[in-house]
Parts: C-alpha cells; sequence; structure tokens
DNA sequence: GTCTATATAGCGATAGAC
DNA sequence: GTCTATCGCTATATAGAC
C-alpha cells in the first residue's frame, strides 16, 4: 500500500519503481476516465484495464475507490494551480494579469480536456461533497476559493483605476469570468474553424466589453 | 404499465388515477434525485422511497430505470422551454426581447434548482449520450440548439443596428450569455445578501456590457 | 506487486399473491 | 397498482499463491 507517503529516492528498488509508475498509470486513468464517464459509472475493472493491470492490483496503491478520487481531485487541482494561477506576477499591471489569468485558464482547458472536466465536475456542484473526506473537501474549496479571492481582487483594483460607469460588485464579475473560462469546453469545438488562439482572444474580447476595459 | 401514451379523460377509475399520481411523483422525485446525485448514484430503492412506494411498483410505470431519465430529461426540457423561450415576442424590441430571455432564464434556474441542475448535466456534457436513446437525445439537442438559434438571431440583429466596436461572432456571443445563464446557480448562495432580483439586474448588467449596449 | 479465486453486498428487474 | 420475495448480475474489496 503505496497511498500515503512519498519514497525517499534512494530506497527505490525496480520493484518498487514498477509499483510507482503502475500508480501514475492508475491516476492518470482515473482523471480520464472519471472527467469523461463521471466516478460513479467508472468501474475497478474498466479503471484497471485502462491501466494495463487487475483490478485487484489496484489496492496495493489505493486503500478504496474513494481514495483514488481524492488523489485525482488533488492532482488535477494542483495542476491546475501551478499552471494558471501559480504564473501571476503581482509586480506587473492589474489590467495585464487578469488578462495572462484568463487566457491561461482557457488554454489550460482547451489542452487538459480530461482534467479540466474533471475540475469542473468539482466547481460546479458540491455534488462530490458526499464522496471527499471532508478534510479534502475542504482543502478543494480553499484552492478554488483562493482562485476566486485573486481574481476579484485584480478586478477590485481594476475598478478603483477607471472612472467607467457602475458595474457590479467584483466578486460577482470574477465569479462571472470565471463561470465562462469554466465553461469553454462546451462552446469550443475542435471539429470547429476556430483555433484555440481564437477562441481565446474572443473571450478576452468579451470579458474587456463586461468589465469596460 | 402507462409509459407510452395519455389516456382519454372520461376512462379514469380510481386505481388509474392514483396511478398517474404515483407517476408524477415519481417523475417529480427523479428530477429531483438524479439532478442533484446523478443519475447512476440513484438507486430505485431510493426513487422509490422519494415517491412514497416500493422499489417495483416503478415498473408499473416505466418500464427501465433509463426511461425514468428519458421522460425526466424531456419534462424538464419542455418546461424550460415553455417558461423561457416560449415567452418571446417577436414582435418587439431585439434589444428588449434580449433582456427578457435573460432575465426569464434566471429566474427559472433560481426558482427550479433541481429541475435546472439536470438541464444544466444534459447542456453541459454529451455525457449522457450513452444512456439516453437516440432519438430522446437528437430530441434533446434539437430543443437545445433552437434555443441557442434563437439568441443568436437576437444578438445579430442586434449587432447590425449596431455601430459598436468589433465583437466576436453572434453565436458565440450567444454561448457566452447561455453559458452565464446556466451557470448562474454557482455564484448565487441563498444564504447570501442578494436577492434573485439582484442577481438578475446584475447579470443583465455584465451582458449589456459584454455586448456594447 | 501482481495474479486467480472468492466473499459479500447492492443493483435493476421479475413473479405472483392480493 | 402495490406489495413481498427472489432471481441474476455486477460492484467493491479481500485472501492467499507466486
Amino acid at each position: 500500500m503505496t497511498d500515503t507517503a512519498g519514497h525517499p529516492a534512494a530506497a527505490l528498488d525496480g520493484r518498487t519503481r514498477r509499483g510507482e509508475a503502475t500508480r501514475e498509470r492508475l491516476l492518470a486513468a482515473a482523471i480520464q476516465l472519471f472527467g469523461s464517464q463521471g466516478f460513479e459509472s467508472t468501474s475497478m475493472k474498466e479503471l484497471a484495464a485502462a491501466a494495463g493491470v487487475r483490478a485487484s492490483a489496484i489496492y496495493n496503491h489505493f486503500e478504496s475507490k474513494e481514495s483514488i478520487l481524492t488523489a485525482a481531485t488533488i492532482r488535477a487541482l494542483e495542476d491546475f494551480h501551478a499552471q494558471v494561477a501559480g504564473t501571476d506576477d503581482p509586480g506587473t499591471d492589474v489590467c495585464d494579469r487578469l488578462e495572462n489569468l484568463v487566457r491561461r485558464h482557457l488554454i489550460y482547458q482547451l489542452e487538459h480536456l480530461q482534467l479540466a472536466r474533471a475540475n469542473d465536475l468539482l466547481m460546479a456542484a458540491d455534488a462530490l461533497r458526499y464522496l471527499l473526506p471532508d478534510a479534502v473537501h475542504a482543502h478543494v474549496r480553499e484552492l478554488l476559493g483562493k482562485h476566486l479571492d485573486l481574481v476579484t481582487s485584480i478586478i477590485d483594483q481594476i475598478q478603483r483605476t477607471r472612472s467607467g460607469g457602475p458595474l457590479p460588485p467584483p466578486r460577482l464579475c470574477a465569479l462571472a469570468v470565471l463561470t465562462m473560462c469554466g465553461r469553454v469546453l462546451s462552446w469550443y469545438r475542435p471539429a470547429g474553424a476556430r483555433s484555440k488562439e481564437q477562441v481565446a482572444s474572443a473571450y478576452w474580447n468579451l470579458v474587456q466589453g463586461m468589465l469596460h476595459l
């Protein structure tokens, strides 16, 4: 059972290394399958097959199906944070910061379809609350909340420095922006004529209008 | 088995009337439970309990669990259409038409939380495609597509009559607007200080900015 | 760590009395 | 139309050989 902790790299023998690789494949498969089909309709057998092992072998790496969901959720969320919020530079112009966050959010969604969908599930409903341990659910809420706070504070600063007409409160604007980012998958059609860059630019255009920039 | 058709009202005896009522309770419970927990994680037993009958009695009204999903989906969608798109009056000013559709969409979402969530599930992913019969799925797509077309054409007309700056294509604008409408539940907090009307007005304000109105 | 085989529980669905 | 009882199946999870 390697569920809980990391290992000192020096102690890895061949079997352990193979085990780590299996665990990673399981995690990747979980993100992919949970994201596309949902948690309930993905069986352990299916998950194991996607990772190239038997169902019973899963229990060498995770103690239950729920614990896989937990690990996959945290992994996906930290990934998102590293590639989006983590790139914010407080030293630069607030408007550029917003554009950067928006564009990276969109690109992230478009390039990590499965991961994004998994995140989306979490953001959307508290539907998974009953599946995740309270501590994990709290962690998820905290990370999502921090990102919302970041965008809120940036929009707040922008509104202070601009004279423009009356706008809803910054937090509501931030929610609107993030909502649209999170839903870009429903209007981006890979088969369609628009490239990712075109979609990102069109979207940023709409956000500018929305905030009177 | 009353799954398939309506009945001539004259032929209703007491038992049949009771049966119709049970069917309605099952449908309501299905919309509520499928919408909040998801289809897979709702059992027939749970569904029956919510409607006040035993699990086996369900099969007097529906031939399978999937057929309940089908009926619930169509019911929710037609309800939405009647209360939102059905109120559009092509004779009035395009801008007023858009405001009407947006506000009714929002109010609908806020007042029919469970129904709305069920619709949202359908809109969001093609996740239910494998569960719904092709004909039903096509019907759903058609109704959703029609609504999108309606909003697109209104936005298109608005853009033609206004000189304003460059905007993304009407269809993309329409998707953005509908996306935000559909997601209002994630930022409306009943416990919060905002009333439904305040949320609707704030949202309409954002849409106006987005479309340079 | 991975396998085969199995335990146990819950699911959707059916049969037949009332 | 609803009930009790039950079938057949699949799910998650465990035991023990390798």
